[in-house]
DNA sequence: ACAATATCTTAAATCGGTTCAAATTTATGG
DNA sequence: CCATAAATTTGAACCGATTTAAGATATTGT
């Protein structure tokens, strides 16, 4: 098995305490013996066991995040910057998956509190769901930190800021002189989509135009939600906009995709913006115009926060919650001109 | 604080090994006592420290991964495959970031190693980069599970068949009827390009293409790296390819840009095939055809067989090395037809 | 040289579980 | 009813660290 810090100590002739004492460089052991320790520790390759450690201080060094499926590019940037932040600090972060369910939301939670991390990073389910184990983790101090509201719950929350990147994308399509601008909503459990719905609404009367209601659309998060929402907007040709901001980058291909096969041209009849810019947009023939999710800040910033409640320890204080700002990223689909060159994205 | 064995004992009124073998259903413990224990346990809300019971078992439940970069959208769903089988085998997953830095590999290893994580899949560096660290794990006998090779050193490994996966991919462009056939390469360090482009060899040399080292080019990982090789191709006219195959899927769209730019249609004039299916494919107005890495099922695969190597305790077996079919994702820039009313007409 | 301090080191308790030999209780059978 | 076997329960050691009061050594001033 490997060594512990009583073959240390019983090899420097010492006691365990005072290895331990070389290991937190505890100012009271003498420079001597400590670089007499450190040698042979480093001689045997000596490796504290964090298990123990943890157990004895009552704090992991890891901590939770939880996503809906890594595998969707926000999530993965969100986790990239958490694990940055947390790797500045020597934390370790582990990843759960809850793919929307429920069930697994909970399970996670409850497997991490057993493991004691030291806090969580959660993207929760949202409307509609029972969320008694968000509540608890309140309840019980928990240090942990939202990254979607759950109404109901005062929590610390890191997010972007929806409703003003929605009104910003929906200005700058009033600024290239569209008139009609359609809104293509997120499902229905979505948060985001109504505050993104409000920013829009909030730009159209700043700028005098009248909402209409044929032109804010249910859809959804896929392509085909897009594409079927850009059928429909083609059937009825009277109310077809001249401009359409969509809940998502899929949707907006899938709004685009409906539109081209029917020889309507983007951006020259329609312009089209996107939200989240979640990867895809810089690698369309047509650039996407789309809202940028601050995604690695978003894990950063949150972490980062944790980071704080976590080392407060009394956190009675009451909850921050930040909102960070998009950044409207223009591409072809809307504003930019296409250009004889590749946009080389930095990064 | 939270509660203890110690505390359910006390209330119960009996020892702690009894609430121990509870929690464990160890056999020996009445149906009685159990279901009394059980009750307690629950009117509590009980949970174990999962830190002790690691201390005491010394295993922890928790397994690390360690990938380049985990907003890469391969990576990110080979973690979701890790998470998903080690979800259901209760296990944890701590993800690093290496970000292509030795030093940040070698770091992780050795914090994981601190926090005894019972076994580690690792996307490692590879070329000439020093390697004792995994050689280490291999004396050691540490449970871990490689998802590159590394020269040099024999242990289990999980990873897509790029070789046969680039022999078909060069193949079916063989049976388009596409004569002049490139290969863009990736970056110098990628083992993965050395083994794509000895499918493509092959290919070439069975169906008797005589190779020309003109169509090989050295790209990269980017599509700026696509984009610049295209350019090459299209200045010696004599040689430009009819059909391109590419490092990865960035590397495509980089040179189908190229291509575009100059009046050369895609798949018309040039066909191009990609490699990865990282998500962007799908998307693009001409669907990009590609060899799509099972990456969900490397990442199922290798947590699989790590759990085997953490069970078997002995692992004193010879190295399993896995190859994982790829498949050849046939989309419009070779092979499919556009799909819809419009076919592909210039802008 | 000696008492008073300042420095350094250690023994033992603690963190919250598991384990297993030994002790206790219950069941069985003659 | 008692001896024996079977079923339960328990006490104490252990996992590998930290912590702190107390003990040991070294240093200082007079």
């Amino acid at each position: 098995m490997a060594m512990t810090i009583a073959d240390i100590a019983k090899i420097a002739g010492v006691s365990r305490a005072t290895v331990s004492g070389v290991l937190n460089n505890s100012p009271t052991v003498s420079a001597k013996t400590k670089d007499r320790i450190l040698a042979i520790i480093k001689k045997y390759d000596y490796r504290p066991n964090e298990i123990a450690r943890a157990l004895a201080l009552n704090q992991t060094g890891i901590i939770g995040l939880i996503v809906k499926d890594i595998s969707n590019p926000l999530y993965s940037e969100i986790a990239l910057g958490v694990e940055d932040v947390c790797g500045q600090e020597g934390l370790s972060v582990i990843i759960g998956n809850s793919h929307k369910e429920w069930d697994r939301e909970v399970a996670h939670i409850n497997l991490l509190k057993r493991r004691r991390v030291d806090g969580l990073i959660i993207f929760p389910l949202q409307k509609g769901a029972d969320v008694r184990h968000i509540a608890d983790l309140k309840k019980e101090k928990y240090p942990f930190v939202l990254l979607a509201e759950i109404p109901g719950i005062e929590a610390d929350l890191v997010r972007a800021d929806d409703e003003v990147g929605a009104f910003q994308a929906t200005e700058h399509l009033i600024n290239l002189g569209r008139k009609r601008i359609g809104y293509i909503t997120g499902p229905q459990s979505a948060l985001a989509s109504d505050r993104r719905l409000s920013g829009y609404r909030k730009a159209l009367k700043k700028h005098g135009l009248v909402p209409n209601d044929k032109h804010v659309i249910r859809g959804g998060w896929r392509l085909k939600d897009g594409y079927k929402v850009g059928k429909e907007f083609l059937s009825c040709e009277t109310t077809c906009p001249d401009a359409v901001f969509c809940y998502n980058d899929s949707v907006a291909i899938g709004v685009m995709r409906a539109f081209v096969e029917n020889g309507v041209r983007v951006p020259q009849d329609v312009a089209v913006v996107g939200f989240d810019d979640a990867g895809v947009g810089a690698y369309l023939e047509t650039g996407l115009t789309t809202v940028a999710q601050p995604a690695m800040e978003i894990g950063r910033r949150s972490a980062m926060r944790l980071v704080e409640l976590i080392r407060l320890k009394d956190n009675a204080q009451k909850p921050k919650k930040l909102y960070l700002q998009t950044k409207l990223q223009i591409r072809e689909t809307c504003g930019a001109n296409k250009k004889g060159s590749v946009s080389v994205q930095k990064k």
